[in-house]
RNA sequence: GGCUGAGUAGCUCAGCGGUAGAGCAGGGGAAUCAUAAUCCCUUGGUCGGGGGUUCAAAUCCCUCCUCAGCCA
């Protein structure tokens, strides 16, 4: 148990202009199959996610709501918050930036850069666009009538001269592109990072950090005319939430600085740049070390359009749960679509795999062997005689390959491929069933289906296990039906010396993964 | 306009130089332990279009089209 590797984890922290939806949904869930799966795997996991609260965006909102910023981002932040056990989520902790904490960090992060000659004083002048919270320069404007909007996105666009700090990006292009080169993991998808190297390549501007023009913000150290820009707060919360730059950094130092240990920031695929190169950037300048990994994943549609108010489709995290329970929700947002791929979320689709995979599957799959076990058993764990060569072939699959293959998949975020080496053992067990028909050698040879049933018994012990962090809370019960003792249940136990006990009574079988209702309108 | 991806069975995708694949859906059958679940067999594709290289191309090259993203 000790010497455990540190694995830190993190979502990005989510903007509280908006509610939760879909998407904040699955990049959490992501990661907290991957937090659950290292854990069970044995490591030392520390799990973050937490919200954004500064920006003028914000300060907007609060206003149209007729409410103080810090009274506005209390209530959003507390419906962020509150998704997290309805996903059943095992974050170690939640950060928000209008912490004392994170001020206090980001602030240390931005004296640090100070003091290593990163940041200089000079003047901003362009055509700034509200929406956007973006600078335009005159090119990328247009005028209609007598307003200036942004060509790229429309928004409108007003004059404006502010004093504002930079931070020198522009030094940061060739040691970003040497990092990126000798850390080739360091983005994925692979496609993303073209992106960001093409981006580099082409040249970096310095990078305008702070603001005067409103104050919703961290203040910057020493001049409290100005706010840190949004990014670089934001940025930060990633080490501020371990310690950094407080007196308390034990966490920083465990999960940080930590000695080959993995950090792994799960990003959506349109904030890729901020973490590639913003952050990177930052994190040289100030002497800290830079994350292992950055993943960017793909959007949803739904029912083939984008999730927007406007249409009405954007699916909340608690419709989901109501339709497909927590587990079904979890199971069906990584089953299918390559994580960083782009994904199409239809309703069909996920009650067919739900109920092709989880129901019929290996739920049924329990079920059919657990009855016969109470029915021809008394209910204990049959004693095995000799194993066929078919026994040792599905035992082996389930004892030995599988989690050596859900460990590949899942160390390169293939979270579908992983559950597709799952199944193929479920399916093999649903065979085996058949083939060896239990049924019948109950009365032609009641040894051998004792033998049977103990090899399936032992198949939905490895598959309950395995399964954990995906499907957290039916698991449980599956794992409750073969009578796995509690603190039974790391991955440490996945294998030969764990089996299950011969003679443990087991308990009333009962249904763990229930059919959903085919027709049922969207 | 430049760059990066993607375009393969009704749907979701795998294959990335050697006789077109899986899952789901559809059709037929077997079985009856089980959540009308399971198992077997099966229908279905000029692998976006066109050209080229090769004994051989979904797979390599060129070109065009469509979609997405990044950049300008």
């Amino acid at each position: 148990m000790e010497n455990k590797k540190p694995f830190y984890i993190t979502t990005p922290i989510y903007y509280v202009n908006g509610e939760p939806h879909l998407g904040h949904a699955y990049t959490t869930i992501a990661c907290d199959v991957m937090a659950r799966f290292k854990r069970l795997d044995g490591y030392d996991v520390r799990f973050l996610t937490g919200t954004d609260e500064h920006g003028i965006k914000v300060m907007q909102a609060a206003r149209t709501a007729g409410v103080e910023p810090q009274a506005f981002t209390d209530k959003v932040a507390a419906t962020f918050k509150a998704i997290l056990p309805t996903l059943n989520i095992t974050n170690d902790d939640f950060i928000r930036t209008t912490e004392a904490r994170h001020k206090t960090g980001a602030q240390a992060l931005w004296s640090k850069l100070v003091a290593s000659g990163a940041i200089y004083k000079n003047t901003y002048a362009g055509w700034y666009a509200v929406r956007d919270e973006a600078y335009y320069q005159e090119d990328e404007t247009e005028l209609k009538g007598d307003k200036r909007y942004a060509i790229a996105s429309g928004a409108e666009c007003t004059w404006m001269e502010e004093e504002s700090y930079f931070f020198k990006l522009s030094e940061y292009g060739d040691k970003l592109l040497a990092y990126y080169a000798a850390n080739p993991d360091f983005i994925q998808p692979e496609a993303r990072k073209n992106e960001v190297m093409a981006f580099v390549k082409q040249g970096l501007k310095d990078l305008s950090i702070s603001r005067t023009t409103f104050d919703w913000g961290i203040k910057v150290p020493s001049d409290d005319k100005h706010i840190m820009y949004v990014w670089i707060d934001a940025l930060a919360n990633y080490i501020t939430a371990l310690g950094y730059g407080q007196p308390n950094d034990a966490l920083y130092n465990a999960y940080w600085k930590n000695n080959g240990g993995e950090i792994i920031h799960v990003v959506g695929k349109e904030i890729i740049r901020f973490h590639c190169v913003y952050w990177p950037a930052f994190l040289m300048a100030a002497d800290v070390k830079i994350p292992t990994r950055v993943f960017a994943h793909g959007w949803w549609t739904v029912e083939g359009q984008k999730m927007s108010k406007s249409v009405g489709n954007v699916i909340a995290p608690d419709d989901m749960i109501s339709r497909y329970g927590v587990d079904g929700a979890r199971f069906a947002l990584l089953r299918d679509v390559p994580f960083g791929n782009d994904g199409d979320f239809s309703h069909d689709q996920v009650v067919s795999r739900i109920n092709a995979d989880l129901a019929n599957g290996l739920g049924n799959l329990a079920q059919r062997t657990l009855s016969q076990i109470a029915k021809n058993c008394e209910g204990k764990v049959p004693q095995p005689e000799a194993f066929t060569d078919d026994d040792k072939k599905l035992l082996d699959a389930a004892q030995n390959t599988m989690l050596k293959a859900v460990r590949t998949e899942l160390a390169a975020f293939k979270f579908h491929k992983a559950l597709d080496a799952i199944w193929d053992v479920v399916n093999a067990a649903n065979l085996y069933v058949d083939v060896q028909a239990p049924w019948k050698l109950k009365k032609e040879n009641p040894a051998r289906m004792a033998t049977v049933l103990y090899v399936l018994a032992e198949v939905i012990r490895c598959l309950g296990l395995i399964v954990q962090p995906f499907v957290p809370a039916s698991s449980q019960k599956l794992l409750d039906q073969v009578a796995v003792p509690a603190d039974n249940r790391g991955f440490s136990a996945l294998n030969t010396q764990n089996t299950l006990l011969v003679g443990t009574q087991l308990p009333e079988p009962q249904g763990v993964f229930p059919r959903l209702e085919t027709q049922k309108a969207a």
